[in-house]
DNA sequence: CGTACTCTTGAGCAATATCAAGGGGAGTGG
DNA sequence: CCACTCCCCTTGATATTGCTCAAGAGTACG
């Protein structure tokens, strides 16, 4: 049996241990994006400096100064209510997302009306990458929870690149980062049985949940059976009767959409 | 019935029209790398200003200082013949590779040592980008024919894109391309039938040909089936049949590694 | 000219999709 | 606060697709 580790494994994103609270609500009111450096000294809670997800949006040391710089970029967020697109497929691109608060699906959709959702984003992950190539988003991006995102202006970015080498090259990793999740996921697709799809699915999420400080053992699923089958090849009903064989066989334990990872190694050994 | 045609529009590699078979086979006694810029003036038939597979290295429009530095940076060329690998996964993460003559397979292995292939590349595009995020080559690159390659130190090229705004830009829409590719790839896994999925594959293929200025109804495939349907997510036994399937509806006309489209609507249509 | 690889085709089987029915929970309006 | 409705989830029965096992023919290369 193909172990899901491989997949799990191939999953590199670095994400910020613990999510702050304490940022304050009315900073969801967003400032407008503009493409001249807007003034330094942004408002507390809304800057990267103090950001406890920085490390998806910044290289790991950076100066006083480029850090400075850092914050006049990311000059604004926006909050996304359950269900709104953050970006739609054929949106001029113009800037990527870092997620802040809450969780995206983003899903293509064909001419003949069928959709697939192509990833899940959490808080901490990046969105958006896909648009650079074609200066057009490839894909809806949508929220899965109330959610709040980053707006990193593009054009900015490569001009703080152009000016900051560790810019540069984390922008590039998180690229290829992105290149490597998606090879992993087209060998789960490729592969593995239904069974071992589930399994390697929610030991990702469980790693990613972990990485930001909450439990690896126990959390919700924001998204539907159904969405779980669209990113996994799966019909709905086939991914609901994997939940219940794990569960029969005593590795997970799940309610709905609350999940809990009894037996990790015998998941990953499915 | 989904038409292939999404998967097939997903893949915008820029690549040159034709590819010139006035070449100097002795270019092929590869240079050495080295990390300090070369001396200018690199030997015909190795530098990027006259290689008619350029557009995929470079963006548009440089100029003529521009174009001097890119070639002192693509200083050797790497003869890879059949069945040998042009780098493996672990390899420590240096250059990125653009095919020049010849095709390549990407292929992961497993701890279990069950391999997936999960791209092919033919001349005028580029390998090695899911190397940037760790640091080490994520695959194995392997020719299935004599093959030659220009080898683009990651580090130099970092620099010039430091000090050309278009090969900045050039390289993340090559790397947002990579990302493209495998989401629709990724969707070809996750919804299509074995039909759908071998049509797609062939016209997918007919179109990267094409660009290159060959023919897009005729072609020789460089892979074996089961090359075929480890990519694709299939067995060889089925790509055989399905190969077999559209032969009998008169959609193509296959001997072997020779195949022959006949009605690319049709297949487009499968 | 032989050997090893590759491709084709058939028969039976296992995994997953499809069709169908019913239960449970969250949000909404009375 | 309760009842209603809509979604979402679960489970069963049946259909279909693609896989496995097997045999034999074609093809390339030393």
């Amino acid at each position: 049996m193909t172990s899901v580790l491989a997949y799990e494994s191939a999953y590199k994103s670095a994400c910020a241990p613990t999510v702050s609270s304490k940022a304050n609500p009315l900073a969801y009111l967003a400032r407008s994006a503009t493409t001249s450096p807007p003034p330094s000294g942004a408002v507390a809670g809304t800057n990267c400096s103090d950001c406890s997800l920085h490390s998806i949006c910044m290289p790991a040391h950076l100066s006083a100064t480029e850090l400075a710089r850092l914050d006049a970029i990311v000059c604004s967020t926006r909050l996304v209510r359950r269900g709104e697109t953050l970006y739609r497929a054929g949106d001029k691109f113009k800037s990527i997302y870092a997620v802040r608060v809450g969780c995206f699906k983003t899903v293509i959709t064909h001419r003949d009306g069928h959709e697939q959702v192509t990833g899940f984003h959490i808080a901490g992950e990046p969105l958006g990458l896909d648009g650079v190539c074609s200066d057009e988003q490839n894909c809806d991006a949508i929220a899965l929870e109330d959610s709040k995102v980053c707006v990193i202006p593009f054009d900015l970015l490569e001009d703080l690149c152009h000016d900051v080498k560790a810019m540069q090259q984390h922008l590039h990793r998180m690229m290829s980062g992105e290149i490597v999740r998606e090879s992993g996921l087209m060998m789960m697709l490729g592969t593995m049985t239904a069974q071992q799809r589930v399994a390697a699915f929610l030991l990702n999420l469980s790693s990613r949940m972990k990485t930001r400080g909450y439990s690896s053992a126990e959390f919700n699923l924001r998204m539907t059976r159904e969405e779980i089958g669209s990113y996994l090849g799966l019909k709905l009903e086939t991914v609901s009767r994997m939940f219940s064989k794990l569960q029969q066989a005593g590795v997970i334990d799940t309610n709905g959409k609350q999940v809990h990872i009894l037996d990790s190694e015998k998941l990953a050994g499915v």
